[in-house]
DNA sequence: GTGACCCATACCCATATGGGTATAGGTTTC
DNA sequence: GAAACCTATACCCATATGGGTATGGGTCAC
């Protein structure tokens, strides 16, 4: 078990640097393969397997267009992502010095209603 | 090489749902390692393993109180996902036939462009 | 000092991962 | 139909990963 939430997981697929770029790259509009790949200065069976990753989470759609596949965005995706990271947003507005004392409130009142 | 950027990389460091759920149970206060397993149905070493993956990235830091060591929550580093999927946001407030379309306008303007 | 307790680290294992090369399928062009 | 082109997949490899058990260091209670 290398690691348990493998593929169909929006964060493991942003967790790689190469596919954030293909997010980036993709804002722009529909790309295919090789332009893709030559951006990213890899081989192209390389943006290939990043491109299935993220097509297989939903983060991208491929489309048939003659003989090349054009690859564009679906951000829909990364809403869930941008919401949790939210959830801590209020942890990170207050001064770190301020938190480390609200955080250690918390904890007192928490052990306090153990008792 | 099985992963390019390994540690020190928030993205890298949330792909993990153990990781994740471990940074909401902080969100309530430190806590000690043991009852953070025990909470996340894991065992000890597990959780500290987590736990240090997450301090090196640098979302949690850990303070000793006796013989137990606190850990507590740092979120500031989520900001940066936070704003990186941000930058996604209005890319999934248009319905995804309205992207699909504006997606091909750029494309068409970028082609344009090139002309 | 001895025992109980908490925690980090050392190993070991199975597996997932990213990267590269070779290749096969499908499409367009001539 | 042959050649050129674009892309996906099949392999192979080195390594990172997560999980588990064993263990050692540090601290508290007695």
């Amino acid at each position: 078990m290398a690691r348990a939430a493998t593929t169909s997981d929006v964060f493991n697929a942003i967790a790689e640097p190469q596919r954030r770029d293909l997010l980036v790259l993709l804002r722009a509009g529909e790309r295919p393969v090789t332009e893709l790949a030559r951006e990213l200065g890899t081989t192209q069976p390389g943006a290939s397997k990043h491109l299935r990753v993220l097509r297989e989470v939903g983060l991208v759609r491929d489309r048939r267009a003659g003989r090349q596949r054009l690859y564009g965005l679906d951000a829909r995706g990364l809403r869930p992502v941008h919401e949790w990271t939210g959830g801590f947003e209020g942890f990170w507005h207050a001064s770190f010095d301020r938190l480390d004392a609200y955080v250690r409130d918390l904890e007192q009142a928490r052990q306090e209603e153990q008792r």
